[in-house]
DNA sequence: GGCGGGAACGTAAACGTTTTCATGGCTGCT
DNA sequence: AGCAGCCATGAAAACGTTTACGTTCCCGCC
């Protein structure tokens, strides 16, 4: 037989740290002198349960030191009230930024995260979602390795989804993605408005979706701003390496840009080396523009423009969304709002005259 | 009466998609004529049944999609294979490291990971520690907000806990802590070896632990190698802001050191700004250096050197701890082992004398 | 042929909740 | 006074597993 003896207050020093085998509703039940089912009444809804004996439960829950065997929770109720966050091996700025903003929505909801980031292969990303199967009642995804087939055999139907930035098409999952086509478009017609109309444009990966919508609207930016030159777009894969070499061939060109639009920031800085190397100024002799805004963009020299997302926003308001999706289960899928970035100018693509000061 | 007609391959597309009422053991069981117990031998251990049943047992599993109920399964193993993280609101680079170190450990390793990120005050680091209880089977913490008190007061003695740069004495907790000390120690000699021996420190925040480690660090070495001058510390609190004024402040003395030592790499990007805005070149006028090696370091000009922490290992070993006192629960509560730091010696600091080229 | 022993397998208890249903007491109305 | 109905409460089923314990069967040895 258990025996309870926990002073009111703080422990009295020696007494302390007897053994206390996990202790159950049933104990806080006899504690208390009523039974369990009034025991979880008074700790869940409070209804069902007079105002006095639901003082004294709580008080003697409290007493006890009781918590709630989770697991047996979840098998009565088949709800985990935990969300699984399914992330690629991410740019360390990037990836930060998104889980702060999806942990902060979750503590908002109650919700706990269930995180596996840093898969690189398609069978990783399916043995991930596998695994975490039964412990989440929904799930975020965010990678490369995700299409339409991969998520209907790796995925219960019934299990709320949420795609980031994913080029997934079909309408049965909520997608929210970052509206790399307008910001780029974007960022593209500032640089021409400010007098670059010879742009060139360093791509991204191939089979990134991110990176393709940038190309989208740099060239959309120049059919309809700057007509008369041909769009120049270089390969790249976003490392600062691919930026380095698309900076030489750019200099190499027998007719050189007057700016230079790389699809993330990584990339421009790489550039922004090569152009250096080569004795080339920024922005007097060449302009340039990079997305994303990591922090880096902000101490290179000079400081970056770049097109900021709102990485933490993002991802919050994908979870809100899982989460109205398990709130209200008659889910209408309605079909994600793009999400909308800004172009923050500052000293490369040679618009604002501001000194290099203290920003 | 539920009926299974599974295609033994990829469905034939129309008839893809019936309710499937998530299926449970007994299913399973049924299916393949024997009892729940040997459904879930074949499939746990695979011992007590013949190599026959077993294959039949997990071909039928197979074939209907079957998945264990995870809270099922804890409920009466009393294991959950997951590991909670609790972090503080941190860097954002920091961050990602650690979360992919431990990741990546926990994977190896077969463990889920719970995270809770971004808690600041210390209230909100015992409801998340409390919201976790039962669903982790060990945890890892990282906080500013954590003490003896703390731990004893939120934690039961019995979850296995390993504590990230923490300044816990308590021999019950397994510590795992960066070597500071030694780090800013070594970047303090390696100034005075080449050349600087009037070094003033920007410190970190009063109450913060690495922080204070590496300003006994500084003096230390200060007092061995370059006791003739009194080591000069001024306030910061790891902001870019605070290194701002205190190079202001620096630069204002009447007797301006040779070099500065920053407490962390923010501090000194800072500071280099002050110094910038002011004419004074570094590293010819003053020498610089910070310490966390961020990749900002890399891309300010000129580079800054500063003190490495190898973050993914620390991440790594934190979980690798966790998980070997779960594996034998007789924990000898090994003392961990102090972190090691390297000093990566870019230009801020003088001694080297190479371009500004591609890193 | 009887018997001991081990392996394969089934039965049922147990894990700690939530929730449905039944029961009893009380209130208020006729 | 009787009855309807509500409300607090308790008993027990259910959730899906694992596992201790029996039972059966087969094999080999005396």
């Amino acid at each position: 037989m258990k025996t309870f003896t926990f002073p009111p207050l703080g422990d009295s020093g020696a007494s302390a740290k007897l053994v206390m085998a996990t202790i159950t509703i049933k104990d806080v039940a006899r504690e208390a002198n009523v039974s369990v089912a009034s025991v979880s009444r008074a700790l869940n809804g409070g209804s069902g349960v007079t105002a006095e004996t639901g003082q004294r439960i709580r008080d003697v829950a409290l007493r006890l030191r009781y918590i709630p065997h989770a697991a047996a929770r979840m098998l009565i109720t088949r709800r985990t009230n935990t969300i699984g966050a399914l992330l690629p091996d991410l740019y360390g700025e990037f990836f930060s930024e998104l889980i702060r903003g999806i942990d902060l929505a979750a503590r908002a909801h109650g919700l706990h995260l269930l995180v596996s980031s840093s898969h690189d292969s398609s069978d990783d990303a399916a043995a991930a979602l596998r695994a975490m199967q039964g412990r989440v009642d929904g799930i975020l995804i965010m990678s490369a390795h995700v299409d339409d087939a991969f998520l209907r055999a790796n995925l219960p139907e019934d299990l709320p989804t949420v795609l980031i930035n994913s080029p997934v098409k079909d309408e049965a999952y909520r997608v929210i993605n970052v509206d790399n086509y307008a910001g780029a478009r974007a960022m593209t017609k500032h640089l021409i408005d400010t007098g670059h109309t010879d742009i060139a444009f360093i791509a991204g990966p191939k089979n990134n979706f991110d990176a393709q919508q940038r190309e989208n609207g740099y060239r959309a930016a120049m059919a309809k701003y700057a007509s008369k030159v041909a769009p120049v777009v270089l390969a790249g894969d976003f490392t600062e390496e691919a930026g380095f070499r698309a900076g030489q061939e750019i200099l190499a060109r027998k007719k050189r840009p007057n700016a230079v639009f790389a699809a993330n920031d990584m990339m421009a800085v790489g550039c922004m080396h090569a152009f250096r190397e080569a004795g080339v100024c920024v922005p007097q002799d060449i302009a340039l523009a990079g997305f994303d805004d990591i922090p880096v963009a902000r101490y290179v020299a000079p400081p970056l423009s770049t097109v900021r997302v709102r990485i933490v926003d993002l991802g919050r308001s994908a979870l809100e969304a899982v989460a109205t999706m398990l709130e209200n289960p008659d889910h209408p899928t309605t079909a994600g709002p793009t999400f909308g970035c800004e172009i923050v100018v500052r000293e490369t693509c040679g618009a604002s005259s501001a000194p290099a000061s203290h920003e």
